[in-house]
This record gives structure tokens, C-alpha cells and sequence, in this order.
DNA sequence: AATGAAATGAGGTACGTACGCCAAAATCAT
DNA sequence: ATGATTTTGGCGTACGTACCTCATTTCATT
């Protein structure tokens, strides 16, 4: 190996007069230089410290795009003191979903650490509007940079939101938006357009007609309600040959699910299939089991868990559509990172997308 | 609020008798002083420089468990003058897809540049292995730190991934792997669980039954045999009622796929489903309309482009299953930081994923 | 025991940004 | 014009790792 001391190189090469190095990166000692104004300048505009005129804040900008200036992140996270700090939310419980959740938060915040982010985790009580606006007004925003919230649509959130974003916290919602707030981003999956892919399958499933039925945890949750919606109209403008009964409502919980799905698989034996929007799959495996009709009913559900995928497995299930909780977290840790350090600090935002399990392409 | 910093945790059951200051990180100088040795035989150690004898570098490695010490990766780029430098060869051409992978190369290269990774795309003469070899052998390992190629299954080639390992290049596989070489990884899809999924859709579109044909560019292509091969699987085992006809083969190109398809169609009007794993897509979409099929046919393709996606718009195409280049090469980026930073630089590989995408869950 | 090679130590500069401090200059109010 | 205030400049240090040079120690050979 001829070794070549690279910085010798760059102080020939790019040491004079010259705004670009041959090979080296723009600096911000070339912005300073093309502003014509100095280093400690350049700081403040870059990031946002007061005293500094309008007019000199804008020969900055102008110098940035002119030159194509752009921070280096790697130099700016290590040059930062403390890592960036977010606190996770969510609620707590037995909700399958929500346990993935945490589990991701734990996972992608083990490799977001090697990249100097820290997660926390907070959990609280389920469905408990207060206790989340509590949660985020013990965020304190010297020592953290950012909330993640499960929002709830209800006027303490909404002012505990804003008052976070008053402090200087970043906030973003995540699974359940919190539109018209003071949130920064949401981050989740579009919840009619999963719906619509569920009734674009179970058409396709069913060409012969017949009944088809829906599940839900509740109707008063939103995503639930949107996945009804999506559902409700493609199986109506694209299947006429399907009728919809339900949707039975089960609480998420196993056994209020089970009794109410194999009452009604008892009065309508002859049912083509089976949507469940919300999660208590394991009791209606159970009650399509028990009513006999289990692998005779095509079966589309959500959200990849234990008990689905092993309805996957068995052919209980034939399609599980999925929100990646791995890949939400990452969106977060990439809003996130542009949100507290600039819009250089992240791609893109691309959108969930939603994913589509058979028991083929499992992971 | 029951708040429990993740990395606490870390700290408390794995970090023993961890010498790390209060609030800071393990540094390199932790490590020295751990192992008992100079900060210079550390970094040889971590850099695997030569001069360190075997023993000293078991001490040091036994340190760096001990003490949990990862290399902080914003100042391990910072530090190196140089950018992560990875040559792409992929085979040039019409074919719609390396056309695909090639934008995804420079659309996920932008983003890799900000993190201090440079793309570079060479294209060479489709399925030539010697010019493939051949373009191997001309990359630098003074400039270079790896290279992706599409591999052939040829001695030449092998020998030249050979050759380039030597020279201390990484070497990755993508999309066709090239096992049994010394090549370092490789990054795409499991072609037989796509094909078994397009079976298990297949089967569940048609439950009454009847006559499905393959379609594909060329059964000497190996994704393609193994395609055809797990849907073959799938059908015989799981769906007795459906007849498998062809591969009819077109090249990959339109116009022999449209004759072959539609000439088929002439004489099986009746025909219940086309599987198509290869890329002939457009031909055999004016096949079907032109035998007045269009609709009436269970239809899956691979890939997303610009034909199957309005093949998916225009109800022609119900699911189209993908492998993203864009993944494919994050997951190329993440494996080359990986093999050349060292372990911590990227997350664990995950395999890619099989999208399954309908009309309604398009991106 | 002498000799040369290999292994290790000591110490430095560099990467690009963050951030602090204090002085100098420009601007404003009086 | 004077003093008060805001704006700007100059300079230094820190972050943790890479990679260079040169001095010193250890080890195997003869």
C-alpha cells in the first residue's frame, strides 16, 4: 500500500483562495469566506442563535445556495456534547400491537444509539387522555429533544402538545395522527388505503359472491374505522356480488371476540370471509374453529403477531396486511433527525407502506 | 411516568466493572487502558493493521467485550479523509428492471454521499462474463473500498471476485448470487418463496378451478427457474384443481412475448390465470386484450414499473409482486458500511422483502 | 551475546462542527 | 456627540477516531 497522507493532499490542493477543494468538502470556512462575514456568524445562522440581522442572516442563506454549502453530519453529531434525546409514549397493556411497538422501540434505539440517539420508553395508561397530556408535560426540554406520542384526539392533548412545542420539543405522533396540532410529523400507515387492499383480496377471493363479515376491536377507534370505510367501498364499487355483514365488535379482547364471532358463524354457516380489522385474531381463530369453518372461509386480517402468523401457518389466515412497527420507529428516528438537527439530516420521508403476509413471503 | 432510559439498562447488567466516565462514552482510550496496551496497538487492532501479535490482539478483543466498547461511527468518518468509495457494475440494456436498479443506485447513492459514501455506476455488456471479469479487474483498491456486481455463474468470474478480494476489495452480490465464490454477501430476494406466493394468491383467485399458465423470459435464468419452480410447488401441493401450462418464454421482450402469449390465448380462451416471473410485461398485456382477456384473466406479475403498474391502475394486473431495488441497494449500503467500518456500522441484515402490491396499496 | 526484525509505545495533527468568551465594530437612543 | 446596545469578529477548545512518525522494547536467529 503506497500510503499517501491524505491531509498533505488537501493543503496543497485545496489550501489557497479556492471556495471548493479538488477533492475536499465545502466548509463552513468557505461559507463564512463566500458570505464575507466570519466563522462565529456563520455558527449562529446555522444554528438559529440570536443577534444576527435579518439582512446578514439572508447573505448567509443566499451563500449557502449559492456555493451549495451542506453541514456535515457526522463532524456535527460529534461535536454536539449530548445526544439527542426522544421520549417514546405509548400506552401500556396487553395490546398485542402496542408490544410490538415497545419491542421496536427497543431494537431500531439499539442501533440508533451506535449514531448517538438515545430512545426512551414511557409507558401509560391505555386510552387515558390526561395521563398522556401529564406524560408530556414532565418532558423536560433541557435534557431531551423530542416526545413521540400514540396520540389521542381529545383538548388535553391538544394543549399538552402545544405547550411541548412551546418549551422547544420536537413532537411527533405516531399510529394515531393528532391533526390540527402543533405535532411536527406524523408517522403511520394510511388506514383506508389498508382497508381497500383487504377488500381488493377478499374480492378477488370470494368471485362466486356470498357473505362476507366484518370484525372490528371498536368502531370509536379511528384506524378501525377507516379500515371499515376502505373496505366498505371498494368490496361495494368493485364486488357487487359480495355482501357485507357487521361489523361485530369484540374489544380486542379474546373473549368477547370469540362469543360474538361464533354466535354469529352459527347463524350463518354459509360465510364466504372473514376481515378483522383490529386484533383479536386468537378468539376468532378459536370461534371459526369451533363453528367448523376454519380453511373454508377466506380470512384476512392485521397486523403480524404471534397468533396470526400461526393462523398463517396453519391456513387459518390467508392474507395478514402489516404496519411494520420497525419500519415506523425508523420513520421516527429519521423525522426525528431532521427535525432537531436540519433538513440535511434525513431522506426523504417516504410513507409506510403497508405489507401484504401470506404464508409464503413470511419472514 | 415510569421512565427507563434504554441504555441504563446496558450499563447496569452488561458493563461489569465498566471504567467509562459518568456521563461520557467508552473511548479508545478506555480500551487502551483496559487491555494494557498503547493507544496505537488499539488502533491497529481496530483497524487490522499488521504488527500486532496474536496474543496482544486476543487481549485487546477480550477488553473490547469486557468493557462493551463500540466504536463511536461519527467520528470514525469524520476521522478517515477519505469517503467509502463502492463501484456498482450492473449489465446494461433495455431490461426495465437493472433500468430500475440503476436509478435506485443514484437515488439512494444521493443520500449515501451525505453520509460520506460515494456511488459509482459502471454499466457493462449485458451477460457477458468476461467483460464483467474484465471490469473487476480494473477497480483500484487504492480508490476503491468495494464493489456490487450482478454475478454470472462463470469460472471467469469467479476467479476475478477472487482476485479482487485478494487485492483487499469487498466484494457484494446482488440480486444474482454467485455462492461457492469468495465474494462477501449477498443482497436480493428468495425467488422461491415469490413464486410460491404468486402460487398461494393463484390458488385462492381461482377456487373453481381450471387452467393457469407461466409466463417467463428464459428458464436458463435462475430467478426465473426458481420462480416457476415454487409456484409449480404451491399448486400441486396446496391447489389440485388448477393445471399448469407453459412457461411460455418471450425473452423478456415484447414482442415475442406478445406473439407466443396471444398465440397460446387463440387456443385457450378459457384459460383461468397467467403467471408471468419474468419482464415481458406489455407484450402480454396487449396479448390478453387483444384475445379480449383483459380483466377476465387472474393475472400476477413481478416487478413494478411502468407497465405493470398501469396494468395494476387498469384492473389488467390484480397483484404484482416486487423486490425494491431502492432496498436492494440500502441493504448493499448497509452491508459495504458493515464489512468495511467493521460490525457496528449497520444494522443486522434483514433479508429482502417480497412486496406484494394491489392497486390499492401502490406507493 | 550480538544482530536484525517484529512488536509496541509515545505523541502529534487532522477531520468539520459546536460552543464559549471577550473584544471590536456598527447601530441605536438620547 | 455620548453612552448604551446590538451585531460581528477572532480565537480557542472539545468531540472520538484515523493515521502518520519516530523511539523503544521484545523476540527469534545466528
Amino acid at each position: 500500500m503506497s500510503s499517501v497522507p491524505l491531509f498533505w493532499f488537501w493543503h496543497f490542493c485545496g489550501g489557497g483562495l479556492a471556495i471548493e477543494a479538488a477533492g475536499g468538502r465545502i466548509t463552513v470556512h468557505d461559507l463564512a469566506r463566500a458570505a464575507g462575514v466570519s466563522l462565529a456568524t456563520v455558527d449562529r445562522v446555522l444554528n438559529g442563535r440570536p443577534g444576527v440581522r435579518p439582512a446578514t442572516v439572508a447573505r448567509v442563506e443566499e451563500a449557502i445556495a449559492r456555493i451549495g454549502f451542506r453541514r456535515d453530519l457526522t463532524a456535527s453529531m460529534l461535536a454536539r456534547a449530548r445526544d439527542i434525546r426522544l421520549a417514546f409514549i405509548l400506552p401500556e397493556g396487553t395490546n398485542q400491537f402496542m408490544a410490538r411497538l415497545a419491542e421496536a422501540v427497543e431494537t431500531v434505539g439499539a442501533q440508533a444509539r451506535g449514531e448517538r440517539m438515545v430512545f426512551e420508553l414511557d409507558r401509560i395508561r391505555s386510552i387515558d387522555a390526561q395521563a398522556l397530556a401529564d406524560a408530556l408535560d414532565a418532558i423536560d426540554a433541557e435534557t431531551h429533544d423530542g416526545a413521540v406520542i400514540v396520540a389521542i384526539d381529545k383538548p388535553a392533548v391538544h394543549a399538552a402538545v402545544a405547550r411541548a412545542v412551546g418549551r422547544g420539543l420536537k413532537i411527533v405522533t405516531l399510529v394515531s395522527d393528532l391533526p390540527g396540532s402543533a405535532r411536527h410529523a406524523f408517522v403511520g400507515i394510511d388506514n383506508v388505503a389498508a382497508g381497500r387492499t383487504a377488500g381488493g383480496l377478499m374480492g378477488r377471493f370470494c368471485p362466486n359472491g356470498g357473505r362476507v363479515v366484518l370484525v372490528a376491536g371498536s368502531m370509536g377507534l379511528i384506524d378501525h374505522a377507516e379500515r371499515v370505510s376502505g373496505f366498505r367501498d371498494i368490496i361495494g364499487s368493485e364486488f357487487p356480488g359480495l355482501e357485507i355483514s357487521g361489523p361485530i365488535e369484540g374489544q380486542d379482547a379474546f373473549a368477547l371476540t370469540y362469543e360474538n364471532a361464533l354466535a354469529f358463524f352459527r347463524e350463518n354457516p354459509d360465510i364466504a370471509g372473514v376481515y378483522n380489522v383490529g386484533a383479536g385474531n386468537a378468539g376468532l381463530i378459536m370461534a371459526l374453529a369451533e363453528a367448523g369453518l376454519a380453511g373454508k372461509v377466506r380470512f384476512v386480517a392485521h397486523e403480524l403477531t404471534g397468533p396470526t402468523r400461526a393462523g398463517l401457518g396453519s391456513g387459518v389466515i390467508d392474507v395478514v396486511l402489516d404496519q411494520s412497527p420497525e419500519d415506523e420507529v425508523r420513520a421516527v428516528w429519521a423525522a426525528m433527525r431532521r427535525l432537531v438537527l436540519g433538513p440535511d439530516a434525513a431522506p426523504p420521508e417516504t410513507p409506510i407502506e403497508i405489507k401484504v403476509f401470506l404464508r409464503d413471503n413470511l419472514r
